[in-house]
DNA sequence: CTGAACCATTACAATTTTGTAATGACCCCG
DNA sequence: CGGGGTCATTACAAAATTGTAATGGTTCAG
């Protein structure tokens, strides 16, 4: 089990690495942000564990980079208390979790180990994918352009449903009786209004567009045709 | 790919099991309940379709009858319509799909597909399980004892939380980061209450009871100690 | 015993999700 | 072009989920 730390702090960086090297973990520590985003991107390690207040780059700038170059090496932040901003964008950049400094070695512990084990599953059936637009479906989440969605309960099941199918015209009532409990005998556009709200995450501010619309047949995801 | 149907309607019955053959899948058809019953729980299929008004058993008699025994083949609910009884209490015993009659036969046959197609995938490390209390990741679904549990998001969190580790107390502060998007400063009593209603949905109609408070530390997902 | 800490339970409030309905845009056929 | 059908979009209402707070019960140390 290989660990990157990125932490510019140096008395903090060498107690994590100490630490962590006791608890048997092999690891290299980056002091500078630039010096961590070369060896993440070009060393495979099983854990990130990266600062977000770098003096060079910050956390999420480098999480962004990797993501975009799809390294998906799970990621543990370190954020300042507070810092809510930054919470955010880690996460919504695809952080796997983060911890509030000042923290307990033991939590960060064991963080580590759950993210370990969580991405030692090397994922079978569990991902569906089309174009840039990734699902999760053990972590229920989605990604666009690496960028972290969130939908609700029902977006996910549509959005899944498309995506089990992708390239298949999905008649209303195909959909409403596998995500909606009905057998579409009601006159209701739940249906055009959940995709309109799906459409609005999923497509709204990305290329090319997935989610298309046959007249009189039904909706469709997939890739646009070609010329 | 072997379809086994359930129907007492003779008409019915023909008409799906020529169709059914004709589109490439061996079928048995079983006339009566206790027939159907029977041949369920000896045999080997790949997908049950039944009918939910039999003479002898409903239809769903032999699904909870199916799911205590622990067969998980997928089932396809014939339903009449307007019935929503039968249609509720079904997809809570753990039924995969339903269909109002009448029904076009091509709809049938798209959902036969599905749910083959499905069930096909060999359930990988997508379930967790303890004592009585199944959780499939993939799919969101939990039962206990057979029947269907209907979780919300962050119960459903919370119990996968506590489920991946078994027989481990966990502390608040440890459930507050992975299940809330916290880092508990916050003096709140959430997770209480969301043990609360977990409870009352997971543990409160059956036994053994599975959700333990250890006084100071925290909760715990376990079998009862022995004596 | 008694009080303090800890937990369970409940009611209620805030928020989020989901569904309904009304309106306007677009497409296509005549 | 004009009108019917289909879909998009929006605002709003209903319902469900989630969080807060107050109250009461248990346990345990002193």
């Amino acid at each position: 089990m290989k660990l990157l730390i990125v932490e510019d702090e140096s008395k903090i960086g060498d107690y994590l690495r100490q630490g962590l090297a006791e608890a048997g973990f092999v690891v290299d520590l980056a002091r500078k942000g630039l010096d961590g985003h070369h060896l993440a991107m070009t060393e495979d390690y099983n854990l990130l564990i990266l600062d977000v207040m770098l003096p060079d780059i910050d956390g999420w700038e480098i999480l962004k980079s990797l993501r975009e170059a799809d390294r998906n090496v799970p990621v543990l932040f370190l954020t300042a208390r507070d810092n809510i901003d930054d919470r955010v964008k880690g996460l919504e950049l695809g952080a796997d979790d983060y911890l509030v400094k000042p923290f307990a070695f033991a939590e960060l512990l064991a963080r580590v180990r759950t993210l370990l084990r969580r991405g030692a599953a090397p994922a079978g059936e569990t991902t569906l994918a089309i174009a840039d637009l990734e699902l999760d479906l053990m972590r229920r989440r989605v990604t666009r352009a690496g960028q972290r969605i969130q939908l609700t309960a029902k977006e996910f099941a549509l959005l899944e449903l498309m995506m089990r199918h992708k390239g298949e015209v999905l008649p209303r009532s195909l959909i409403a009786s596998q995500v909606w409990d009905m057998n579409f005998d009601s006159d209701t556009n739940v249906i055009d209004v959940a995709i309109r709200r799906l459409r609005a995450k999923v497509d709204e501010n990305f290329q090319p567009k997935l989610i298309h619309t046959l007249r009189g047949m039904g909706y469709m995801l997939d890739l646009p045709e070609e010329g």
